[in-house]
DNA sequence: CGACGATGTGAATCGTGATTCACCGTCCAT
DNA sequence: ATGGACGGTGAATCACGATTCACATCGTCG
């Protein structure tokens, strides 16, 4: 009936994966029923298992989705030439990964703490894992270059994706979707990590 | 039947509480139905009825037992004579609650991080907040006096529980219940919470 | 003794969503 | 035109654990 590529709507299995996104964006998992996700997308309960075998595949497929966009606008935060030293670049990481998570807290909230499915649940752990291990090499280089102390890279890296994480999540889940002042925030983060790493002043 | 106080067992009250917590403590609060933690009592489902109005509320009072002796362990390191400076005090307060934490990773991640009731999950999120307060009590106390680099100390201290929390459930949920070696996680901790609050080298 | 309250029993019931399935249309290939 | 694959429908079903309730039991008190 519709045109085949126009107006509002992408195919159903593209509706139905917006839906899940809109909806975890603004009342988190919880709210992302599959009753309500295929109402959202103006088709019904059934038409999700024609594409996805569970809720928790769909879920797994957004989650991968969403994340890997993240993690690309780290990397590439972090791989800038505008950074030369360790310090910097993992600065830049967590600077983009707070802005960008300020930006839609709730969604913030869904990736980073609301509990899931497993299935989804290990989608987030790899991810986690693996911005984990990217601070980790990072800090490492600066470690080995000198820039930065001894210290015990995946432990540090943990504990910053941990900290950082709670510093937005924590105070911001009680906030509604109005943060107070990102800029402020993010840069008060960026001084703690510095810190944290064993970075000296800003540059 | 039983002696009134004698071999294995108190009260059906007391009793159901410890089934709770020992079913937590092994396999989190997923392991924990009402039905398991009936049968490791030792009483059918119902007796849990005569002590609490639902399953969340008994798991409310567990969580606050669990939690208040936590914190009375972490407020006395903190106070301690023993430490002079904020830096010290906060260093404490993180020791004492990592080295414990490690000792029960299974509980500590369901205490920490694990997906729970709302009404249980008021109850963490209350002593999250305690904790953050009294670190960023601690901290401010530190910035005004000029030991510790100006900062937003809640920030700092919200950051803190967060990071130590990852550190410890986040590569520690994946290990059985041997932690790998307590004392030198715990001595690296240390080191990343004194570098991340601008204390200086150890004392 | 007999009533009564507090406590315990455990099978039946409920609530909440996810998941299934018998039944269409539509569209293309033969 | 016709068969059948590809979606789509939505009410019925299922799973799963918490919760209820009609029925004991026991200890205490008048």
């Amino acid at each position: 009936m519709a045109g085949s590529s126009s107006s509002a709507s992408g195919t159903t299995r593209a509706r139905l994966l917006e839906a899940a996104l809109a909806l975890t964006g603004e009342g988190g998992y919880a709210a992302a029923s599959v009753a309500a996700i295929a109402a959202q997308a103006g088709v019904s309960n059934g038409a999700l298992y024609r594409h996805w075998s569970s809720k928790g595949e769909l879920f797994a497929e957004l989650f991968r989705t969403v994340c890997s966009r993240e993690l690309e606008e780290m990397t590439a935060a972090g791989a800038s030439p505008r950074h030369t030293t360790a310090a910097e670049r993992v600065e830049a990481v967590l600077t983009t990964f707070s802005s960008r998570a300020l930006r839609n807290p709730r969604l913030a909230w869904a990736l980073i703490a609301e509990p899931v499915d497993p299935l989804v649940e290990a989608e987030r752990l790899a991810y986690r894992r693996t911005y984990r291990e990217g601070l980790a090499a990072l800090l490492r280089t600066g470690v080995d270059a000198g820039d930065l102390p001894p210290q015990d890279p995946d432990l540090t890296a943990a504990a910053l994706v941990g900290g950082v994480g709670e510093a937005l999540v924590g105070p911001t889940s009680p906030l509604a979707d109005a943060p107070p002042d990102a800029a402020v925030i993010v840069a008060a983060l960026s001084a703690f990590v510095r810190r944290a790493i064993g970075a000296g002043d800003p540059g």
